[in-house]
DNA sequence: TGATCCTCGTTCGTATACGAACGATATTCC
DNA sequence: GGAATATCGTTCGTATACGAACGAGGATCA
């Protein structure tokens, strides 16, 4: 690094400044990584991140159309869709036409979905403690207030 | 599966206390959806955030082999190859076998790679600044030594 | 009514992400 | 020296993630 601390107020420092292990987007794509690992841990290989933000998010609101679940659970419509089939094929969602719009399909828990998501719901209360762990109570919920604000 | 255990005196209170909006992965996944997003918007979409980490590794640090690579950048063996496959068609980066160590790949910027990143640089910070700009100043470094706890 | 525009679900292509298995090479230890 | 063990790079399969394009259905307004 070139000198820089006396002739100080240059607000030029760009090249050499850069360090990548610094940048929020490195740090949290690492922190969301020790997360799914730990879902993985937890709930078990069979069942994905996003698969149970699915089956928590119609447990807690019941069935919705497709795209809405899928905003709802912050995916986009191609992506909920795989997520949706994959869920069919293991019967724990199923789906109808909305008899208002015929463009809309309709998600739904099974029967199977909705026994299936409250087994786990304990499951997942320990994914997120397990994840904060390394934190102070105080700092868990600062970290989630700043997190929101970057959404 | 066996039915529902009849709704034994669980002490539950678990069922109506979890709320996906309030689970750290959840909320992580999407501010880091939004970190993405702002990444494509500033960088182009020719280069994804991986490819960047690794770009930037090796202008920080000169090259290294394949695997210890993706040690640095959070990727396992599978995906660093893929990223490193597709900077090789790019010629951004080169590889060449380890004299000293038959099993190692030596991956290093081309000269066009050393270029290219350099004048990346600049966009690079601005992805770190917007990503950050909900963020008061004080309010940035804490998240992000949060951040680093969670790792 | 018809034209325009929007939304919905679908499909395609590309790029992470990672577990698992594999052969080739290094290292360790007896 | 040689066997057990570890690491390296590779490949396969599956699952997000999302841009782009598409046709079908719905809403708006002249």
């Amino acid at each position: 690094m070139a000198r820089s601390s006396t002739a100080a107020e240059t607000p030029e420092p760009a090249d050499e400044s850069y360090d990548l292990a610094e940048q929020v987007g490195f740090i949290m794509r690492q922190a969301a990584q020790r997360h799914v690992s730990i879902f993985n841990e937890i709930m078990g290989a069979d069942l994905t991140p996003t698969q149970w933000a699915v089956l928590a998010r119609l447990y807690q609101d019941g069935g919705s159309s497709q795209n809405l679940l899928g905003r709802q659970t912050a995916m986009d419509a191609a992506t909920i869709k795989g997520v949706v089939d994959r869920l069919l094929k293991r019967k724990l969602v199923q789906t109808k036409p909305d008899p208002e719009d015929g463009r809309r399909l309709i998600v739904e828990l099974s029967p199977a979905g909705v026994d299936y998501t409250r087994e786990l719901l304990p499951k997942a209360e320990t994914v997120t403690k397990v994840t904060l762990a390394p934190l102070a109570t105080n700092q868990r919920a600062t970290l989630i207030a700043l997190l929101k604000q970057l959404r």
